[in-house]
This record gives C-alpha cells, structure tokens and sequence, in this order.
DNA sequence: CCTCATTCCTGCGGGC
DNA sequence: TGCCCGCAGGAATGAG
C-alpha cells in the first residue's frame, strides 16, 4: 500500500515527466475517481485543459501539481492507485480513471485504481499549500517538521501509540506497514498509552519511524524505469527489509520468537511478543 | 476540541 | 468447479 514512500517515489517520477508541460485534454473515465472535486467532473476537465504542471509536491501521502493558474491538482492514492506515464496509444488499463493528455503529444499521464479509495481534484489558489490538505500534518522527512512539537502533541494525546502514529492530523505519511516496523524498531507494543510515554521514548519512536521512512524511500528511488512510475507498494522493493509486516509465525530477526499478528481497527498489527510486550491492564483488541 | 467506529471499493485466496 | 466470505486499508464523516 502506498505510503510516505511509495508516494515519494512516484513524486519523483512524476517531476521529472510531468513539470513544464500543458494539459490538452483530460478525460474522466470513472466518476468515483473526482469524488472529492465537488465542483463535479465537467468541472475537472475545463479547469485543466491548457494549464501547464509547474511542479510536483507532497504531504505526508498527498501529492499536489501546482498549476500556472495558481490551481493545483491534488491526488491521493488510496489503497491502489497509480500515477502512470504511458505512451499514447498504449491500450487502457482495466482500472483506468482519468487520462491526461498533453499539448507536445508525449506521454499520457494517467490515474488507474483498482478498489477506487484514492482519487484526483482540482483545489482552486492552492498551488502553494491546498486547503483541503491543509489539516494533514507535516511529515517527517518535511524540514519543516517539529520535533518537539510531535512529541508533545502525541504525549498530550490520551490514545494508543500506534492509532497516534496513523492519525495523519499528527503526523503525517505512515500507514499500517510502517507504523508497525517503527514500534518493532522502538521495542514499543502498539497499544502502549501515549500519555504515558516519556518525552525521550516519544523522541526516540519519531527517529525509528524517520529512518524506516528514509530507508524505504532509499530503496524506492532505485526502482523506476523511464516511463513506468512505480507505485505499486504490494510489490515492493522494500519488501525484503520488513522485519514484521506480514510476517506472522516467522522468527523476530532480533529475538527469534515467532512474530505474532492481532486484530486492530479492522486490519492487522504485527509485532515480536517479547521485544514488544502488551502492556499491563491494556484491553485487548 | 477530542476520540473512535463506520464506510467506501474490488480482487484474491481459503474453505467447503 | 464454483460460490461465499474474509481480508487488504486511508481518510472523511458523524456520533458521543
């Protein structure tokens, strides 16, 4: 699943395809797709045709195109969406939902997504920052990122570190994956009370969830090709450097005890029993 | 304001 | 062989 990343990767992908080029035409081909461009999808594809891409930004898993009218395109990935740059002509994806065509012909720039969680629009003055993602947080690989802000914020919190780690108002950019290889590498249970950590242990939690971050994007950048942005995260190249994630049953790489999964906010939470005991008097679930 | 459960979606794989 | 069901999960939404 594409997180902070996956999502990186495919940003740089797309500025080194898409910046300085204008949009001719662009076509809708699911509805679902533009949900979030409320203006409606007649809409999305006026406000785009002849507008040039000036640059490809991101927040935490947000990406955002600034455009040469001061508008941007945003665009979420979801569970499976992809950002792909195709030569025209090359047949439709089966998941195919918007095609961007350009004036210089070249490649087409195209959003194709599977389970349809992610989607385009169109954020009208917000080539700067978007408002409609101006609640996410910054991440952390963004040097605007208080350290010490997080980790006040998050012992302020009166939750679970782990739903902390993934609530992207905090902190943004990590997702399941990457929030349970941080805690392994912190040694934290994922159900360990936020209020009760110390502000060293927060501090050192942000340093594991920064380097499994930077690590992933370090093996990402070594992985698309010329004309084919790689986003697709269940296939990923980091797979191999996962130390939890989907690995139930297998040996702790530090420890050796079997990694064990639990039930967690209708998904899955892996974790070592011994490097990460739950703590004292936690509900279960 | 804060926290949390629910909901959206579709392909895959296991079980029977 | 084929059907059913659980699972994958980011984030908006509304309830409390």
């Amino acid at each position: 699943m594409p997180e902070l990343p996956e999502v990186e990767t495919v940003r740089r992908g797309l500025a080194q395809w898409v910046i300085g080029r204008t949009v001719d035409t662009v076509e809708v081909r699911h509805p679902r797709a533009v949900r979030r461009h409320t203006a409606g999808g007649g809409h999305f594809t006026d406000v785009l045709a002849g507008r040039t891409i000036l640059d490809v930004r991101r927040r935490g898993k947000y990406l955002w195109l600034p455009l040469d009218s001061g508008d941007a395109v945003i665009g979420h990935l979801g569970m499976s969406g992809q950002l792909l740059l195709q030569p025209a002509g090359t047949p439709d994806e089966t998941h195919l939902r918007v095609r961007f065509r350009f004036t210089d012909g070249g490649p087409e720039l195209r959003f194709v997504d599977q389970r349809t969680f992610g989607g385009l629009s169109v954020s009208e003055g917000g080539a700067d920052l978007p408002a409609e993602i101006a609640h996410i947080a910054r991440d952390p690989m963004d040097p605007d990122f208080s350290d010490q802000g997080f980790v006040a914020a998050l012992r302020r919190r009166r939750t679970e570190v782990k739903r902390a780690l993934l609530d992207q108002s905090l902190i943004s950019g990590v997702g399941n994956i990457y929030a349970d290889e941080a805690l392994w590498r912190a040694k934290l249970h994922g159900a360990r009370p936020t209020d009760a950590l110390t502000g060293p242990a927060a501090a050192r939690l942000l340093g594991h969830v920064r380097d499994v971050l930077g690590e992933a994007i370090t093996e990402g950048g070594t992985s698309f090709d010329a004309l084919y942005v790689n986003v697709n995260g269940e296939s990923g190249y980091f797979d191999r450097a996962l130390n939890v994630y989907g690995r139930e049953g297998q040996p702790c790489r530090r420890c050796g005890a079997p990694i064990r999964r639990e039930a967690f906010m209708n998904r899955s939470s892996y974790s070592c029993p011994r490097c990460q005991p739950r703590p004292r008097g936690a509900l279960r679930g």
